[in-house]
DNA sequence: AGCACGCCGACT
DNA sequence: GTCGGCGTGCTC
């Protein structure tokens, strides 16, 4: 078994593929699967996972494996088999599924160097650029003037050769610590030899004398009273030595949890209990859909399940939308098992998202609370997975691999048996489809703990505020509510439904839209630096003072951002304080935390924001909630809208009257009849989901057909189509007849910097072999993709068109 | 991907 | 003769 399968870290379908090297002696018994490597690639050194280790190879001339980097497997068996599930399953490639499942910093980075070979003299140019240096980077010959040639012609006769350097950005945390470097009594003898003077030197011995373990400096310092300059002098007698440790960057280090115990659970709790505490007992593999509305202790039920997986010794994991990944939903898990668990979500840096990681490899925690990624937690002996907000569409990844954090954790739970549990106030209807047919178990929490009612919700038809001769983007009824909140002193939380819209520049006179001239899209205004930027190819132009088609200085920002707003409401409600929450106050890290924490001692009155506020924020003293634009994403190109209409406002509804308070719910729009707008007021999920069931069905869409979409891009848009319209062809040949292959047709953003994109959308309900076709339309136009610069993705069951 | 190799055409 | 610019095939 010296010989060991890599997978290399290139992302091409030419190396997709196993590659063999020699495994030399001294690796021989420390090398095992799923360890990275350095492997010599063609002229380069690169990284790659080693997949096998097998006794013999089918190719002649092996080479060997130049280092190991890792001494514990980052990846394990398990999810070696899954990182082949992902690629087979979303057809990606076998590299960019592996590399998804770990934390960034363990992606290599590739440098070239030239090294000076002798110590004669180069030809001019060159020992300029060498400037005395024994080796330079090689982007320093680039930006240079000296020819390739030239260098080729050193090279050959050795003068200067290329060296390829294979980098980690793992950045390890490292602390000073301070330690004796003698015996006691030979400190002890140490303490009398100083000199009267050294009082400083005096204590910082007998320090060591009362403790000899070694401390952090820092720690030594403030406990002593001293700067480094005593500890450096002890050092320099040969009395105390100093050396650099590793630490784990603790990103709630400093944070007291409250320690929090099982709550008593309701009647409907138990019931949705037992059955999972069943599997869990049984080392069974079900996947159970928890139905509860907000407020009903969902919660609860994910935290007793675990405590019954712990019990068993197991581990488990609980995957939350990146949104709701608040500091209240950590407190929750941090709370109930401490320094069980690791969290891992975007906004920690790099190096703490690794060190939370390899808390898990070390098997220090035994819970990990993640965004979609934390799917992949190295765990070995998992117990449970819960997906919480299920249906959220965030556990989608849009670029490679595009896997479905649930259908992984459905994967894992069956590799794993044992149960997966996915819980959301309103269901995904692929979800609850599932669970009418028996596929999933349901459990329904229909009460919410506290007994309350659900807030009581108002559809305000803008139409007619518009026709009584209110052109603010405040109903009279929101205006009047909000005055009576601020009155009493409590607190409003109003969402501004920004997807679909933004802030674009539009002339008042001739209706001329400013728009990217590399992609077809608006371009979108930037209050700060005054200038107009593309959400795409990052193009930049400063915003024009008159409009380029008619020359009218009429030109405006449009669209209701939320800056807006903010000045709508400084100038109609100015006693009001108003916290404002999107993209663009949120961008630091913590912000978010913060601007929260504000809110909720109280330090204003109304918390603006977009999407993000609309979910797993609970503050007791929030009696109104407003959705100003019910309707802004009702009419996107996307099938799925009104289930996202339904969703979004059904959650942002359960963030008024949690407590004690009752709680109103302001709801604007343009469109009021609209189904999912109606029933998310009356919170009838099941009605809705009915309703949009016969729609799915007549339009065939999911749940009752599976969707793949192919997407062709390329410089010239003839070519793009073209291509689509071979794509769709050859497809044609093998699926069956129920299956329907939409296209070409332009995609919802028909071009991106500068290259038109076409796109296939093939609807089906039973095709168990079209990875096969999908795979063969790759190979197919593999040449021309190579050759051409045309670009084929595929996104299985996509939830972005685009 | 990224590199070498080879062929071609432009330029001194 | 000297160079750089692509197109092409290969990487254990």
């Amino acid at each position: 078994m010296n010989i060991a399968r890599v997978i290399v870290d290139v992302p091409a379908s030419s190396t997709n593929q196993t590659f063999d090297y020699v495994i030399p002696e001294k690796f021989q018994e420390m090398l095992t699967v799923g360890m990275r490597v350095i492997v010599p690639f063609g002229p380069r050194k690169i990284m790659g996972f080693v997949v096998e280790r097998v006794s013999e190879s089918s190719f002649n001339k092996l080479k060997g494996i130049i280092d190991v980097l890792d001494f514990t497997p980052v990846l394990t068996e398990e999810l070696l088999e899954l990182g082949k599930w992902v690629a087979n399953e979303t057809l990606s490639l076998s590299i960019t599924a592996l590399q998804a499942m770990l934390p960034q910093v363990l992606k290599s980075t590739y440098e070239k160097e030239l090294v000076r070979m002798t110590e004669e003299q180069l030809p001019e140019v060159f020992e300029h650029l060498f400037a005395g240096r024994g080796f330079i980077p090689f982007k320093e010959f680039e930006a240079s003037s000296i020819s390739y040639y030239q260098l080729q012609k050193l090279i050959e006769a050795g003068d200067i050769s290329i060296d390829y350097l294979v980098k980690s950005r793992i950045t390890k945390k490292h602390v000073s610590m301070v330690k004796p470097t003698k015996d006691m009594h030979l400190l002890e003898e140490a303490l009398l030899d100083l000199s009267k003077n050294a009082k400083k030197q005096k204590l910082l011995l007998q320090f060591f004398i009362e403790h000899e373990n070694p401390i952090e400096q820092q720690e030594l310092l403030k406990k002593v009273g001293t700067t480094t300059s005593t500890v450096k002098a002890l050092v320099d007698r040969g009395l105390l030595a100093t050396f650099q440790q590793e630490v784990m960057r603790d990103p709630y280090e400093n944070r007291e949890f409250e320690r929090t115990t099982p709550l008593v659970l309701t009647k409907q709790q138990r019931e949705a209990i037992i059955p999972i505490n069943e599997a869990i007992e049984a080392d069974k593999h079900d996947v159970f859909l928890i139905h509860g509305v907000t407020g009903s202790g969902k919660t609860e039920i994910y935290l007793q399940a675990i405590q019954e997986v712990l019990n068993k010794g197991q581990e488990a994991i609980v995957l939350v939308p990146e949104i709701s990944l608040t500091p209240q939903m950590v407190n929750r898990f941090k709370g109930r098992f401490g320094s069980e668990v690791a969290v891992m979500h975007s906004a920690l840096s790099a190096g703490e998202k690794y060190d939370e990681w390899r808390k898990v490899q070390r098997k220090e925690v035994k819970v990990v609370v993640g965004a979609r990624s934390a799917v992949f937690a190295p765990f070995e002996n998992l117990g449970i997975i819960i997906i919480d907000e299920e249906h959220e569409t965030t556990y989608k990844q849009e670029d490679q691999p595009r896997y479905h954090a649930r259908d992984v954790a459905i994967h894992r739970g069956q590799t794993n048996s044992c149960p997966v549990i996915l819980g959301s106030a309103t269901p995904a209807l692929e979800s609850y489809a599932r669970a009418t047919k028996g596929v999933y178990r349901l459990a329904t929490l229909s009460e919410r703990t506290n007994q309350m009612d659900m807030p009581k919700v108002d559809i305000i038809d803008m139409r007619k505020e518009l026709h009584a001769g209110n052109r603010t983007m405040f109903s009279r009824d929101l205006m009047e509510k909000m005055e009576q909140c601020l009155e009493k002193g409590e607190q409003i939380v109003l969402m501004l439904n920004r997807r679909g819209y933004s802030t674009f520049i539009m002339c008042r006179d001739c209706g001329h839209v400013k728009e990217c001239p590399h992609c077809d899209i608006a371009l979108t205004y930037h209050k700060n630096s005054n200038q107009m930027k593309c959400h795409y190819c990052s193009y930049e132009e400063p915003v024009p003072v008159v409009c380029p088609e008619c020359e009218s200085d009429l030109i405006r920002y449009f669209g209701t951002g939320t800056q807006r707003v903010e000045e709508a409401l400084t100038k109609l409600l100015p006693e009001a304080e108003v916290i404002r929450m999107d993209v663009d106050t949120t961008r630091r890290k913590g912000s978010h935390e913060k601007l929260l924490k504000q809110f909720a001692e109280k330090k204003a009155d109304i918390l603006l924001g977009t999407q993000m506020i609309a979910k797993g924020l609970d503050f007791e003293n929030v009696t109104l909630v407003g959705v100003l634009t019910a309707d802004s994403m009702l009419h996107l190109p996307d099938f799925r809208s009104s289930e996202k209409t339904f969703q979004l406002l059904t959650q942002v509804s359960g963030r008024a009257g949690r407590h004690e308070l009752p709680g109103t719910v302001i709801v604007q729009t343009y469109t009021p009849e609209h189904y999912s707008i109606e029933l998310a007021s009356e919170y009838d999920f099941q009605s809705f989901y009915k309703r949009e069931m016969s729609m799915r069905k007549a339009f065939q869409y999911p749940p009752y057909y599976f969707l793949a979409l192919v997407t062709v891009s390329h410089e010239n848009q003839v070519k793009a189509v073209q291509t689509t319209q071979q794509i769709v062809q050859v497809l044609s040949q093998h699926v069956g007849n129920t299956t329907v292959l939409l296209g070409p047709t332009p995609s919802p953003i028909p071009r991106i910097k500068d290259r038109y994109r076409y796109q296939c959308m093939i609807k089906y309900r039973n095709e168990p072999d079209l990875r096969t076709y999908l795979n063969k339309i790759k190979t197919i136009f593999a040449d021309d993709v190579r050759k051409n610069d045309l670009l084929i993705t595929v996104d299985m069951q996509p939830y972005h068109m685009m």
